[in-house]
DNA sequence: TTGTATGCGTTATCAC
DNA sequence: GTGATAACGCATACAA
C-alpha cells in the first residue's frame, strides 16, 4: 500500500495539484465547492502530507530532539514524560537521546538533531561538559534552545533549573534547628553544578548557624552507582566517625536510600542514632523504611515548564518576533518524614 | 549561520553539484583527485547532507518509532535505555510516544510515525488495546514492526516476550514446594495478556500440586497504581481471610512492595506469617525491608533483543530479503530472597 | 477561480 | 570523468 499523495487527489478530481494544495490550506482563491470536495475526498483516502516534502519545504520538522544524560532515572523519566505529553498536545514528536554522561556522545548528538532539522532542543548536560561550543552551534543555526537542571550559566538561552543551594540551605538549617549538630554531606561528583551548588548550600547552613565546616564529614559519591555508593559511604563515614555523627544530608534520595540500607543491617537506629535527609522526593523515599525526609524537585514541573519556554520559541521564532530568554527556578519544598 | 549544502561545496570548487554528490558517495567514474578535494572541503565546511531531502529521494529516515504505554516505569525506562543504545550504535534516532494506556492515542501515534516516514516501529500495546486495525496498517505500508512484551497475537509480525505463564508458574512452584498452602494472587486488569498469562500459570501450578483453586484468594489490583492498590488489597486480604492465606504471588514487584508496606505496618511478619513473591525484579526489590523474591523480567534484554530483530527487518527490507518473523522468548529467572 | 512554473537539497540516469 | 536533467512531494509567486 503506497501513501496517499495530492497528485491522487488530483487525479481523482480532475484537478491540478496546486488547487488540491491551496482547498486543503483553506486558501481563499478556491471555490467553497472545490474545497468541500478536495477536502471530502482527502479524509475519505486518509490523506496526510509526506513530512519529508514539507519538511524541504519549509525547513521544520513538527519534531523537537531532547538529550538527557540517562533514561533510567527516576527525574529524568518523570521529565520526559512531562516533555512528550506537551509535544503530544502540540501534535509534535520527540527524539530522544542518552548522553550516558558522555561529553563526545552528546556532542554527535547535536549534530544529529541539528541535522535533523528538528524546530527546537531539550538538553540537560552530562556531568563530563565542560566545553559549550556544540551548544553555541545551536543558537548559531538558529534553534532554539532550553536547558534544564545540569544548564552552561555561559550560555545565552534559556533555562529551567532548581535553586540547588537554596534547597540544600534550607534541608540542612532544618536539620540544624532539629538540633543535630554533626551533620555530614554524601555529596555527588566534583563537577556538575548541581553538586557544587548542594554542597554550597549545605557548608553556608553550617556556617550561618555556628556549626564549623567540617571536610573530613564530606563524601564523594559516584552518581552512577548512587545505590551502592550511599551504602558504602555509610559504611565508611561509620568507620570513620563512629558515634560522632548524627545526620547526613546526601545529594539523592538512592545514596540516601542506600545508606539507610546499610544503617538498618547493621541496626542502627535512624533518626535516632542518625538522621537522614535525601534530595529529589523520589517515589520510593516515601516508600521505604524509615521513610525519607527529602526535598520535592518537581520533575514533571520542569519538564512541562522547558517544554512550553520551547514551543513558545519556536512560535515567536516563526513569527519573527524577537524571544528575551528566560530563566526559570522551579520551586521546591522540604518533605519531612521519619527519617529526621 | 546556514548550514552547508552540496552547493556550497561545488561552488567553492568550480564543480557542478553532480560531481561532488558522487564524490562523497565513492562513485567509480569521479577521479580520485576530485573525491580527495572535495571530501576534504566538505569535511571542513562540515558538511552533512539534508535529512529531508534525503528522505524525500529514498523514504528512509534513519529513525525508528517507539510507542509504549508509559515512560515513567523501570521494566519501560529499561527497555527503552536498551534501544537508545541500540539505535545509537547504528546512527539511528529514535521517536517515543506514550500511549497512556489510551487505544485513540496509540492509533493516533501510529498514523503519525508512518506519515513521518520511519524505517520501523517498535511496540508493547496499551492494556486497553482490544482492536489491532493500526498494526495492520503498519504491515500493510511494508513498515517493519515488531512488538514486544504487550503484543497482539492475531498480528502476523516479529515479537519478543517473556512467557508470563511458565514464569507465574514457576513462581508458585517454588511458593508450594516451600511449604506454603494457601496462596493468594494479586493480579492485574483482567485485559492484557500478561495479567491473563500469569494469572493462569500461577492456576496451574495450584492444580498441578493438588491445591485447590480458590476465586476468594484472586484480587485484581489496577496496575496504574500499583503501589496503593497493593497495598490496600494486602489490606483486604488480611480482612477477609486473617490468618487464613500464608503467602502471595503478586503480578509485579510494586504491587508486592505496597503490600509488604502495609504488613511492615501492622507488624506482620514477613515470611514467617505471610510470604510475598513479586514480579519484574525491579531495583528497589532487592532494597526494600525485606527483601523481595521475585522474577527476574530482563528488561534490557528484551529491549536490545526487540531493536535487533526490527534493524535486521529494516536492512532485509532494504536488501529485498525476504524476512521470517520470529517469535523471541526471553529467560525469566527465578530470584530468591528474604520474603519467601 | 484555476493552473503553470519553480524551488527546497539530494541522487540516479543519461548524455557528453 | 564530468555535468545537465529529472524526480521525490509539496507550496507558492505568478500567469491565465
Amino acid at each position: 500500500m503506497k501513501p496517499v499523495i495530492l497528485k491522487d487527489i488530483a487525479d481523482q478530481l480532475g484537478l491540478s495539484i496546486t488547487t488540491v494544495s491551496k482547498a486543503l490550506k483553506d486558501y481563499p482563491d478556491v471555490s467553497k465547492k472545490t474545497k468541500a470536495l478536495v477536502k471530502k475526498l482527502a479524509y475519505e483516502l486518509n490523506y496526510v502530507p509526506n513530512s519529508f516534502a514539507v519538511g524541504l519545504r519549509s525547513q521544520t520538522s513538527k519534531t523537537i530532539g531532547v538529550i538527557i544524560p540517562t533514561m533510567v532515572h527516576y527525574f529524568f523519566s518523570t521529565v520526559i514524560d512531562a516533555v512528550l505529553k506537551e509535544a503530544e498536545n502540540r501534535d509534535y514528536m520527540v527524539i530522544i537521546m542518552q548522553s550516558n554522561e558522555n561529553y563526545e556522545l552528546e556532542k554527535k548528538q547535536v549534530d544529529l538533531l541539528l541535522n535533523k532539522g528538528v524546530d527546537g532542543i531539550l538538553i540537560s548536560l552530562s556531568n563530563r561538559t565542560r566545553d559549550f561550543k556544540h551548544l553555541q552551534k545551536i543558537l548559531d543555526y538558529k534553534v532554539p534552545l532550553v536547558l534544564f537542571d545540569k544548564i552552561a550559566k555561559t550560555i545565552n538561552c534559556s533555562k529551567v533549573i532548581i535553586d540547588d543551594r537554596k534547597a540544600a540551605y534550607d534541608a540542612v538549617t532544618y536539620l540544624i534547628k532539629k538540633g543535630y549538630k554533626r551533620i555530614s554531606h554524601f555529596r555527588g561528583d566534583l563537577n556538575p553544578q548541581n553538586s557544587i551548588d548542594r554542597f554550597l548550600g549545605y557548608k553556608k547552613a553550617l556556617i550561618d548557624n555556628d556549626i564549623p565546616y567540617d571536610p573530613s564529614l564530606v563524601y564523594i559519591c559516584n552518581t552512577n552507582l548512587d545505590f551502592e555508593d550511599g551504602y558504602n559511604s555509610a559504611k565508611k563515614l561509620i568507620e570513620d566517625h563512629g558515634d560522632h555523627v548524627d545526620a547526613i544530608f546526601a545529594v539523592n534520595d538512592l545514596i540516601a536510600i542506600g545508606a539507610i540500607n546499610y544503617f538498618n543491617q547493621k541496626k542502627i537506629a535512624i533518626p535516632e542514632k542518625i538522621a537522614l535527609c535525601g534530595f529529589s522526593n523520589w517515589f520510593m523515599s516515601s516508600v521505604i523504611s524509615p521513610s525519607l525526609s527529602t526535598i520535592e524537585q518537581n520533575a514533571y514541573k520542569m519538564g512541562e515548564k522547558s517544554t512550553e519556554i520551547l514551543f513558545q520559541e519556536i512560535e515567536y521564532k516563526h513569527k519573527n518576533i524577537n524571544v528575551e530568554y528566560q530563566k526559570v527556578v522551579i520551586d521546591t519544598a522540604l518533605v519531612i518524614r521519619k527519617s529526621t
